[in-house]
DNA sequence: ATTATATTTTAGTTAGGACTAAAAATTAAA
DNA sequence: TTTAATTTTTAGTCCTAACTAAAATATAAT
């Protein structure tokens, strides 16, 4: 049987394998706020299902079985983070919680009907990819901006969206996906950043600045973008 | 807590109430498909919560919370409905299947979207009433086709939504809620009905006539409606 | 190399919600 | 009213998926 909880734990594994490489029973606790314990016992069934592999101490990795199902997960999660922007104008911080539940009881028909309304969308409203039905995603390559060293310009590629909080925030200062940033000066320690965003000056601390993506990096002389 | 699972029998003990005002073990065991042994521990929980009262071998009646909740339910049910049918055109067989699941999981502040989105609607595809937030439901008095006697008009109130191939069936015909109706003749021993739909003319049998409600029933010599 | 720390697993519970088989209570029929 | 049929409840299991506490294994530090 295919649980939601079983989709969860693949998709957090899929999330993790992609950020961190290596998914150990204790970041999947942490995703997942679960006791390692349980964790443990899940990774069991879900080997003898065939959807991941297990080396004690090593880690998990998902089958093709496994991504396969991931994959379906997220992109119904994706289809509907965007559906709910575009269609019902819910905010960009709480799409996330929405899609959490509904992407576990959607229907493959429903999804393609959302898929088509939309135009075939290629990513949701933090940015990220929107899986192909046959397992296609292509990720493009950024990197936080915290990297960014002063001068340097690019365009947000993706921001997190786990934190409705963090996503007010960011939303505030523009910080949404495409719009064109520039680091203009960068304080030691791990001190916040100047950023300009399209022609607008801020503030931002390190914190919130490691979790968006910047893409499409170059060297700007000009004062403004 | 609030477990899906309570949520259905609510709902089922609301449907069954308003259909057969007693609702029995048995009835519920039938209309959720699980054993009567199951209803029976099922009610005894709800009972302790107090969403419900049970008189042995008398039935079950909803509480005030109880009742809360499963209208609640049958708003969010009724809403999803509609908007799958208006806003992605899911055809009207499929709506049910899709709103029994997405109905546990949606927030009030989607539903409040929704609701806005359909322009406050007052029935779903089906005909039956959306209740509104404050649980008024507004169900209007109806009585079953194969009730009319030759010769009868009324128009479609509401048809059962449970089985998908029973509403295309009914759908083909152009029984939609509204679509007017008049009884030509009917057959001796619960046999088939001749019908005039708007200007067609069909024959439908009494098993299936039976899940249509007519509502604004009046005695026609015309020929046509 | 030995100790300390961190990570993972085992063992044993618990809670929700279903099941079957059998007993008990109620209603209907003879 | 006694028997028969129906309805409901008990009793005992099972499965999923969590939990805690304690044991085992790996990694890091002295």
């Amino acid at each position: 049987m295919r649980t939601e909880s079983i989709e969860d734990y693949l998709k957090a594994i899929y999330d993790i394998q992609k950020e961190k490489g290596k998914v150990s029973t204790n970041s999947l606790s942490e995703k997942l706020n679960v006791a390692p314990a349980s964790v443990t016992s899940m990774i069991k069934k879900l080997s003898l299902k065939k959807l991941l592999t297990h080396k004690r101490y090593q880690g998990v990795k998902l089958t093709k079985a496994g991504q396969k199902i991931a994959l379906e997960i997220i992109r119904h999660h994706r289809l509907i983070e965007l559906y709910l922007q575009e269609a019902l104008g819910v905010p960009w911080d709480l799409v996330h919680n929405e899609a959490e539940k509904w992407e576990h009881v959607i229907s493959e028909d429903l999804e393609e009907r959302i898929d088509k309304k939309l135009g075939y969308p290629i990513s949701d409203p933090h940015g990220s990819p929107i899986p192909k039905r046959d397992g296609t995603v292509i990720e493009l390559d950024s990197i936080p901006l915290t990297d960014l060293k002063p001068g340097q310009t690019g365009e947000v590629a993706k921001v997190s969206d786990h934190d409705p909080k963090l996503l007010r925030y960011i939303g505030d200062m523009g910080l949404y996906p495409k719009a064109k940033v520039k680091v203009v000066s960068v304080e030691p320690f791990s001190g916040p950043l100047t950023i300009n965003v399209e022609k607008n000056k801020y503030i931002i601390g390190s914190e919130a600045a490691q979790y968006i993506s910047i893409t499409n990096i170059k060297f700007s002389k000009s004062e403004l973008i």
